[in-house]
DNA sequence: ATATCGTATTGACATGGATCAAAGCGACAA
DNA sequence: TTGTCGCTTTGATCCATGTCAATACGATAT
């Protein structure tokens, strides 16, 4: 019944429910940033007390979202980045034709938003797989404050990047990878990521469907689940509807780099 | 033919070193930022002209390429923004298995080495496909100008932000398109990028392999060729090696939405 | 001219993943 | 309990693209 997609260990988590009940502002103020912002975030890191102080002024005001709702949607006007305070979200593009294509998951700690920086409005949807919160970050303010704290500002460009980078890695994958080799790199890259966050990184729950993980690694959802039933029956990982338990991750590694030619 | 893996040599120009002496200067810095800087670069547009000085300054050094050499490799530390003058580039990654995979082609007005942020380091590499001139950027300065100048660090924001969006599109093409529709999806864009640039829309050179579309497109080179011959007997295009004259864009374009389910 | 080398085209065949179709499973409501 | 619904698994085929191989082309050097 329980799901262990709860988190291992950790000394203080952002989303602790009694939180809301301390009466004391600074807590929350603290746990808009410093909690909050894990470590890929990054926004906040390096920062010193009083520059924190004036991002969490910035970062005031928070909006939840229930599974499914949209974050935002292709061609709305651009105003806020947001940080992922809890929950799991995806992004996606829908083509005229009725194609869509899942371009990332994205869970606590990342930032989403920042495709329509170039164009002032969207070019994606973003949409919760979970219920979920954000802290809103508006673009401006942002801008503005990093203009003075040279730490922000560096840590923003960096954050978008990483990005560029993680999508080159995609491209790799989507252009170069097969089936089986796409899947064990999904998996390997939430147990990663997954780590990261203090949960376990060989069983987790995963939040989204077959179809859209064969839509974000350019498969069929029948070729990912084959993928996944094979992977069990070669003892790889165990598959329970969408729990997922890595049983010899060096086995997926290896799919990874062996391949013929 | 010296073959590419030379060390690069730096070539220094003879008249930027030292713009505060005369006249000439003003037209130098013309040269440098309002005339380099095409359209789509846009880091120094909407920039008043002491501000655009101040960019020119950043802006220096120069820096030469032969055909097929890198302007900087994986690995490498980054130090630097580098905006395309004239040429031509791909950016490539290599895994260590062998395969490798072209994640874009620049030209001139772009923008490389973003990549390197993230991590202090390139992630992938960068080879000139022709001869080029490129603009070097210190990045560090280039923070510390976009601290002052409000603007610049805009457009900076934007540059990245349509890179992001960029991508977004290549996963789209490589995750749900067929190999005449990435065909014709690449050509119009290869089209569109050189009429920006004042070049004809219809006619214009390629200036890499059937490889490495294929590679950019994730596709074999003998799938590229055949592409490109049945675009030509249905007479969307004509081919002679490197040398395409577009016939029917609409009909490329068609090619685009209108694809089975 | 002829030889050579990288690149491109074209054909014949193989195959991985898509497609079509049918069950199976779990959650939830009545 | 029973039924429904969304999601997943599995099987049987098909086909787009990969693979392998031969040839052609264009540029350059001799």
């Amino acid at each position: 019944m329980d799901q262990s997609d709860k988190p291992t260990e950790r000394e203080s988590e952002p989303e602790l429910p009694n939180k809301s009940a301390l009466p004391i502002s600074l807590v929350t103020i603290k746990a808009a940033c410093s909690q909050c912002s894990l470590h890929e975030l990054c926004l906040s890191e390096g920062l010193s007390k009083e520059e924190l102080h004036k991002l969490d002024n910035l970062v005031g005001s928070r909006r939840k979202l229930k599974r499914q709702q949209s974050l935002y949607r292709v061609g709305d006007p651009f105003e806020a980045l947001y940080a992922i305070r809890t929950g799991f979200f995806k992004t996606d593009i829908l083509l005229e034709d009725g194609r869509d294509q899942v371009t990332g998951f994205q869970m606590a700690g990342e930032i989403l938003g920042m495709d329509g920086i170039g164009t002032e409005a969207h070019s994606c949807n973003a949409v919760a797989l979970e219920d979920s919160e954000v802290c809103i970050i508006p673009f401006a303010q942002l801008e503005h404050l990093s203009r003075e704290i040279q730490t922000l500002q560096h840590n923003f460009h960096k954050v978008m990047s990483r990005e560029l980078v993680r999508d080159q890695g995609l491209m790799m994958l989507l252009g170069t990878m097969r089936a089986e080799e796409r899947l064990a790199a999904f998996l390997l890259n939430m147990s990663q990521r997954f780590t990261t966050r203090g949960y376990s990184a060989a069983e987790f729950h995963l939040r989204m469907t077959r179809e859209e993980i064969g839509s974000y690694l350019g498969l069929k959802l029948e070729t990912v689940s084959r993928a996944f039933s094979r992977f069990q029956e070669e003892g790889l990982i165990t598959v329970q509807q969408k729990h997922i338990r890595i049983i010899d991750g060096d086995g997926l590694k290896r799919l990874l780099n062996h391949q013929p030619r």
